[in-house]
DNA sequence: ATGATTTAATTCACATGTTAAGTATTTCAC
DNA sequence: GTGAAATACTTAACATGTGAATTAAATCAT
């Protein structure tokens, strides 16, 4: 019983650290610009003029409301998004303003190219089924639990 | 320009999204003993008796420094984890108590049980290889990064 | 041995993660 | 149309993530 680190949580571990590695070529970036990586995941996801509500927002960036609510705040602060009217009053939808959208403009070329390394730098080929792998996993996982 | 979501961060998308389903069954079984998933790891890497100190378990746990210290302090006043002497007096070094690692014995069979049915859910050898994937492509950027 | 440098850990300040509770709006049943 | 139920989001409270500054102890050069 509790030999050396077992398979369990080897799995959380791994992906934790994989994470924290694919992210950290951006890191430095996106700091520069006096971001955090999650605001600009949300930037990123209102690029090229798209107005989401915040269920969708959270659901594309993988962050919980509670947190979405003090990113837009932010963001919002900083004239970076703004809120436009909803059919449906309930719910808050936001796009990037000119300033936001230049700020992406001005981000977005480097961070392709951080990307263009990574791919790089483990294989096109192979980065491209880590990510089905990831996703096909996640799903396998998913419809189990519905069970 | 910004077409639909390219592949720039749907590698990070898909490592949150995977590591979000795959500690959901653990979730609720760690949230009943009254512990978080992080204090979990802690206790997890310090059960059978195993000493360490501080780096080692920030490494080992995939939790930065200053987050382990609340955690540590945490898990002392719950009289989980107690302090050793170490030679160098800068390191802290910890164990569990009794107390701890009877929660951990306790703990352990369920949490070894969802484990298993994750790996019966995808597959032993699926498992298997994506947690060694997502080893090599860690290895392979870091090793980017220090060139 | 003494002082400069490194190392280990903590503290601080602020951002996010997480769950539960609360508020406003919509939908649905009747 | 009116009240119950569902939905979208926010707030609250506490835990963790994160980078910079701080403290204490060991190491190193001389």
């Amino acid at each position: 019983m509790a030999e050396a680190p077992q398979y369990d949580d080897s799995l959380t571990i791994a992906l934790l650290r994989a994470r924290d590695a694919v992210t950290a070529p951006f890191r430095e970036h996106v700091t520069e610009a006096g971001l955090t990586l999650q605001q600009w995941r949300v930037i990123r996801a209102l690029a090229g003029g798209f107005e989401l509500d915040t269920t969708t927002l959270s659901r594309r960036c993988v962050i919980l409301p509670p947190s979405l609510t003090r990113i837009l705040r932010f963001l919002a602060e900083q004239g970076l998004v703004e809120q436009v009217p909803a059919s449906d009053r309930r719910q808050r939808v936001v796009r990037l303003t000119d300033q936001g959208q230049q700020l992406f403009d001005r981000m977005w070329v480097t961070s392709q190219e951080k990307y263009a390394a990574i791919e790089a730098a483990f294989g096109a080929d192979e980065t491209r089924q880590l990510v089905d792998t990831l996703n096909r996993f996640r799903a396998c996982l998913e419809s189990q639990d519905h069970a």
